[in-house]
DNA sequence: CGCCCAATTGAAGACGCTCAAGGCTTGTGG
DNA sequence: CCACAAGCCTTGAGCGTCTTCAATTGGGCG
């Protein structure tokens, strides 16, 4: 377990792709920002599944980029309950936005093994004064964050059980067809039920109902890591799924 | 009604006030940076109470400050189920974000008659170009609304219905006690119950039987356009409320 | 006075939860 | 190669919170 080790740069750059093509899926990147994120980043590191890697709470001097690999905010309450507020997938800051906040009203944690990239707060003050247009594309990206927070406010508050789970496939196998993780068929997903359901705010029983039902509906089939779509277009209007608050640009319309 | 007719600036000033006063609950806003604001205000105009004020998917020109009032952003489904996804009282920006967005993936709209400033996002721009620790402070308070998407989120997903509706009646108190319009012993809310249940995910119904649940443990009694918190302790903690989402400095700590 | 909208209450039902048990898969060690 | 353990998935039965549907009350206003 490569925890906390400073790991070797082989495939990261492969990887930092993944983060240009999530920007440029919103908006322009000149050759001049894409060089002044990559020599932004700073210590490339590896965690296990199942590790907190940015503690609520407390200060921390960088933010965090998503380079492979799911993580997830989420907050817990007294009884031990858990609510996901987000997941994050290859190319995602994570916690952009402790570059304002300085620390985070939730934890950040691995669901399946991961490599990240650390970009100094110091870094991303000098894109804040130096470029001005990346600037804005980075704090669309932190607005993005919470039009998908609404979204799953949406859900949490309205939808049945079958149309969150059905929400929740659906918003994973768009970000990720950005980065080339995705197509009409299906995508790799290492989530157990029981990680779904603290997304969606049911049990993880109730959820394992559902996902029998979607897969008896001929909709979707969620088995063996890997997210099977039989249907999407049922899936989608399962989950009244209306991509725009992705904020996909004309280029990236499914 | 003074549908979208400009409006003299009698008591304007002493609303803006309450945007600085949101402000500097977070951080520190030179006079210059205070000037700045004032003078990048544009039109002020008024609303009657249930009027979309900004369209979902409409691009705008400016940002909208409210001055006075409650507004809210919400969503609808296809068989007309409704989520307002977060409130807005006095000296919010209710639509910052759309100034990188360029339009929303939802609607605004007022609850009760509102004052509201427009600032047009050329005048946006301006500030961003000169003035880098408002910027900041700007980005900060959109990360501050998805902050409070978050605290939804879990409220929606996790909480039972007397928790949730304690948990918005505490973040309203403490929202409102940093612009003055509201203290230990409650606040004017002029909301009715179905506004209510669209928050918090249930039934006008069920939302009337958790208020009367609420009255008669001697907790809090809303009625008449006033919450009236009779015991803020034990609402706190019927909420399991933890006001650190609002990133309040210590200047305001409860 | 009568109208309209909001608040209130009751009764029945549904969706999802709790509790419990059994099955499957994977990895480990004898 | 097999036994075993651990974690996840699966299914059943009963229950509870919240919904739905319906009717009544109350308050503000023309």
């Amino acid at each position: 377990m490569n925890l906390h080790v400073p790991h070797l740069m082989v495939g990261t750059d492969i990887q930092i792709e993944r983060h240009f093509l999530r920007l440029r899926a919103r908006g322009d990147v000149s050759a001049e920002e894409e060089q002044a994120i990559r020599s932004a980043i700073g210590e490339i590191r590896e965690y296990p599944a199942q590790h907190v890697v940015i503690p609520a709470y407390v200060e921390q001097g960088y933010s965090t980029l998503l380079l492979e690999g799911i993580m997830c905010r989420y907050k817990d309450l007294r009884d031990g309950q858990r609510q996901v507020t987000e997941l994050h997938v290859s190319g995602d800051f994570v916690d952009l936005h402790s570059f304002t906040l300085k620390y985070l009203d939730h934890d950040v944690m691995t669901l399946s093994p991961c490599r990240v990239a650390r970009v100094p707060h110091e870094n991303l003050r000098r894109i804040t004064e130096q470029l001005p247009n990346l600037t804005r594309l980075y704090w669309f990206s932190t607005n993005l964050d919470a039009a998908i927070h609404r979204e799953w406010e949406v859900s949490l508050g309205r939808r049945t059980g079958r149309a969150r789970v059905a929400m929740l496939l659906c918003e994973l196998q768009a970000r990720l067809k950005i980065v080339g993780l995705a197509d009409d068929t299906g995508y790799e997903l290492s989530l157990t039920q029981t990680e779904i359901s603290e997304c969606v705010g049911l049990t993880n029983v109730h959820v394992n109902r559902v996902l029998r039902e979607l897969r008896q509906s001929g909709i979707v089939d969620l088995r063996g890591g890997r997210v099977a779509i039989t249907n999407l277009a049922a899936l989608r209007d399962a989950a009244e799924f209306d991509p725009r608050y992705l904020y996909l640009d004309h280029r990236h319309d499914q």
